[in-house]
RNA sequence: GCCCGGGUGGCGGAACGGCAGACGCAGCGGACUCAAAAUCCGCCGUUCGCAAGAACGUGUGGGUUCAAAUCCCACCCCGGGCACCA
């Protein structure tokens, strides 16, 4: 028997994998289709721990699949466009193109290496023409569907990336990229109208039983649904009377209308300036709208509202009772929800409340749990008697309806029977609808930087702003672009300069190039058909493959890139072109690998692990097991590098052994049949019995992706084997027709449980110990097992007194429950001497407990 | 504040309501060795006990149950998401 050398080992398979086309798939299979798919990377350089968590996992469902019979995509590529690119082409005055290559082949090497089975002919990198081209397609078609806007919006401004952020990547305020402080502007840009799909984004998310609950609720809170009504109220004039023009409110309560006692503006509500011109007011709600826009992205994200209002000098109607209420400007109120502007019921919300408090304005009860005290007190009253109780707070729950006219009396809340029947009522009157409002806002698109997909737009003075024609794609970057002196899309001429499409006259292209993240929305449909030059895809192929049976990646992209993702499905699929309208039926969220000590791990802290010196060490195989060991997928995962070499060991063991059953497999003097005794015979059934426990426990392991315990399973039929190879020969002789078959059965299905997590080590093990020279592991079926083979014919009972365990019986596996409670009271005689046994409970297979008194 | 997760030995972690701590790491003891490494074997929750054994034990406090880490209620911590969203 030769050492373990995963040195030796690795490339040599490698090539052979190579060689052998292995991974290479294509549509017509007989084999039912399974895809399998990872969050592509971004081409950053060297791999870190978290991209050998990320595809171990990918790759042990996709190698295991292809052992369970299925026709398996597996595919892998690069979300190049990006910032650090271009980062790195000014500072070594390069061309973006340059470093992203050359950390392409870097990280595709590392791949390599790692031994992930990817199909390396349909690989993408979203820089190349050939894919951005049809990314460029996909955005003509949304702009022929509606789907694209150019509009002047204040948007978030990442100063430190110089470019506009959609809201999905501003984090807590800041840039999701750069941490940079956010700032707003005001600028035309382009946007995906993702909130015409707002609310199938949202049903939709019922469908994904696939799906972590925790990313579910995530996106749910994002999108933020709020069922409410529309009311209208009339501006009264600075002459006192009714103007007939109506400011409208989004309000979830309804309910509450007449506990209105004023009445708030966002600072940035459209029409303030003109409502406040030439009076005494305009001064100091002027200085409030200035002061508000101070307020950063930062301090606005976190907590701390010391709110500030100034009143406007004018007066509105509530449509509920005709009682005129003073608008106020206040800086709690946002101007891109609803409308931008609010009806103030202090009693009822605590924003309401605590600014009512600040200014003094009147609070007015008006809805109350009916156990308050002050509830009898105030029940009976029709028209408004008391405008002010004793609260600490409002009180927003559901309760009882009081002083609101004839709607005294309804239950109130969100949803209630007194939201709905004063919703109706302003129905009724014109004055009011119901309507559903979204937290959800359009997705910015466009990003002022070189390095992306450029938006396929041309803006003529004569025609306005209009599509570059299909036939014209793609736009290419163009390469002779000097970044570091300051040179971008915008200054370069030849870029710029082209003519009108539609009249022929001169004209300037767009220069804004697409978010990163569109790239990444479609790009799993690419890889059904990465070779397509006239589709993105075709259709047939799209259909066949997707969508993807099992996702996996970040928890960080739990919005982002999946929610836009989802997106672009339902959107492909209402063009026609897929079938299907959600993209991911399972998704893996793999938690982060921190260091030995909970940290993240980072340049800057020094902590940073790389894999290439652990493969260095120990080899792929044993850094993919430790991974997969460390925890469950989904949870954070310490690295502690004791638990590589404890692997490394492992791996070791599991070579003796597997080396050592085969030779006592072909040990023919070992195996006396004449010597054959009735507990050899009960060892060989215990072995085989523990061998087909585990395939059993290995397979339902791994297909519900608890790849840890599944290899705590195989470790523990390594370490039967041991006891068994040692117990056996010495003792007892067993009969070559039951030992030799066994060792070779016991053998081949230690090797193939192995193949998915240490993929090299397998294979290596299959073609020479077990000898199938030139066949690799990965090509055969996963082992079989048989769970009546699998099932104890003598069976350990805990007996328990009380339900706290006393002792323990050995009984057959089939033994009647009357025969079970004999042994049972034998065994813990003791304890139920001078008692009486109230209760007899038998759990098969398990437990007896007896109750006494 | 609202919405999700999570809290189990020295550590990572196992446990369809049914023997808590599988499996591994670290540690301790032994075998082999001149010795070490490697390997193999054994022990390994806490407290008391020479031992047999006993008591306690899954963040805290209650509850349901023959039986609770697991289900229910209240609370405390940790992580994540959303947030003056009307």
């Amino acid at each position: 028997m030769n050492e373990y050398n995963p040195h030796e080992i690795e490339p040599r398979i490698q090539l052979q994998w190579e060689e052998a086309g292995l991974n290479a798939v294509d549509e017509h299979s007989d084999k039912p289709k399974k895809y399998v798919l990872e969050m592509l990377p971004y081409p950053s350089g060297d791999i870190h721990m978290g991209h050998v968590s990320n595809y171990t996992y990918g790759d042990v469902v996709a190698r295991y699949s292809r052992m369970r019979g299925f026709n398996v995509l597996h595919p892998m590529g690069w979300d190049a466009f990006g910032l650090p690119a271009e980062n790195a082409a000014i500072k070594h005055h390069s061309h973006p193109a340059r470093w992203t290559y050359d950390n392409i082949d870097t990280q595709r090497d590392s791949f390599k290496r790692m031994g992930f089975s990817y199909d390396w002919d349909r690989t993408i990198s979203a820089c190349d023409p050939e894919y951005y081209h049809w990314g460029q397609w996909i955005f003509l078609k949304f702009w022929e569907r509606g789907l694209v806007e150019r509009k002047n919006n204040p948007v978030n401004w990442c100063p430190g990336c110089e470019t506009v952020l959609a809201n999905e990547q501003v984090i807590q305020g800041r840039c999701w990229r750069c941490d940079s402080e956010v700032e707003r502007r005001d600028l035309t840009q382009w946007y995906f109208k993702i909130t015409e799909y707002a609310q199938e984004l949202l049903d939709d998310l019922d469908q994904l039983d696939g799906w972590p609950e925790r990313v579910k609720q995530q996106q749910a809170n994002w999108i933020g649904r709020s069922e409410g009504a529309n009311v209208d109220f009339e501006l009264v004039g600075t002459d006192g009377q009714p103007t007939g023009e109506m400011i409208t409110v989004f309000t979830t309560r309804a309910d509450t209308l007449f506990g209105c006692s004023f009445f708030v503006l966002a600072p940035e509500y459209a029409g303030l300036a003109d409502l406040v011109k030439g009076t005494e007011y305009e001064g100091p709600v002027m200085d409030l709208v200035e002061a508000s826009k101070k307020v950063s992205s930062v301090q606005r994200a976190q907590g701390d509202h010391e709110k500030h209002g100034q009143f406007t000098g004018r007066y509105v109607i509530n449509p509920a009772n005709g009682e005129q209420v003073p608008i106020w400007v206040a800086d709690y109120v946002v101007a891109d929800y609803g409308t931008g502007a609010v009806m103030a019921v202090p009693c009822g919300d605590q924003r309401d409340f605590e600014f009512a408090r600040k200014y003094s304005l009147p609070i007015i009860p008006i809805i109350l749990p009916e156990d308050d005290p002050q509830y009898q007190q105030l029940k009976d009253m029709q028209d408004r008697q008391v405008t002010s109780v004793e609260w600490p707070e409002a009180f927003a729950a559901e309760g009882v309806l009081v002083q609101s006219g004839p709607y005294t009396g309804l239950r109130g809340g969100k949803g209630s029977e007194g939201e709905a029947a004063i919703v109706a009522a302003l129905e009724e009157a014109g004055k009011g609808k119901r309507t559903v409002e979204f937290r959800l806002r359009d997705w910015l698109i466009s990003r002022q930087r070189y390095w992306g997909n450029p938006i396929p737009a041309i803006h003529c003075s004569q025609c306005g702003v209009v599509p570059v024609p299909e036939e014209d794609l793609p736009v290419r970057l163009p390469e002779d672009i000097d970044l570091a002196a300051g040179e971008t899309l915008a200054t370069h001429e030849g870029f710029v300069r082209c003519t009108c499409p539609v009249c022929g006259g001169a004209a300037k292209r767009e220069t804004d190039t697409m978010d990163t993240f569109t790239c990444s929305s479609w790009y799993y449909m690419r890889y059904t058909d990465p070779h397509n030059d006239d589709a993105p895809f075709d259709p047939k192929k799209a259909n066949y493959w997707m969508p993807v049976d099992q996702y996996i990646g970040g928890i960080e992209h739990a919005i982002l890139h999946l929610l836009y993702s989802r997106f672009f499905t339902k959107v492909l699929r209402d063009m026609g072109l897929l079938g299907f309208g959600e993209p991911f039926t399972n998704l893996l969220c793999q938690g982060m690998v921190l260091d030995a000590h909970g940290e993240v791990m980072s340049k800057s802290k020094g902590n940073v692990v790389s894999p290439e010196e652990m493969i260095k060490t120990y080899g792929a195989d044993a850094v993919r097991a430790a991974m997969l060991f460390m925890g469950p997928p989904d949870k954070e995962k310490l690295w502690n590098e004791d638990g590589l070499a404890g692997m490394s060991k492992f791996l070791n063991r599991v070579w003796r052994i597997v080396h050592d059953l085969v030779g006592r497999a072909g040990d023919e003097t070992l195996y006396d049949p004449e010597a054959d005794d009735a507990n050899a015979h009960k060892l060989a059934m215990q072995m085989k019995r523990e061998r087909h426990r585990v395939v059993g426990k290995v397979t339902e392991d791994i297909e519900r992706n608890n790849f840890n315990t599944a290899l705590a399973a195989i470790m523990e039929l390594v370490n039967a084997t041991a006891t068994f190879l040692r117990v056996r020969p010495a003792e007892h002789r067993m009969n070559c027709q039951t030992g030799g078959p066994l060792c070779q059965d016991v053998a081949d299905a230690i090797v193939k449980l192995m193949a998915p997590i240490a993929p090299h080590f397998a294979d290596e093990l299959w073609q020479t110990a077990l000898g199938h020279a030139g066949q690799s592991v990965h090509t055969q079926p996963w082992p079989e097992y048989d769970p009546a083979l699998a099932a104890a014919d003598e069976v350990e009972l805990a007996v328990q007194v009380n339900g706290k365990v006393k002792s323990r019986i050995t009984v057959a596996a089939d033994s009647a429950e009357a025969d079970i409670l004999a042994a049972a009271r034998e065994a813990v005689s003791n304890a139920l001497e001078g008692k009486a046994v109230i209760k007899e409970v038998v759990v098969p297979k398990r437990l007896v407990n007896l109750v006494v008194k």
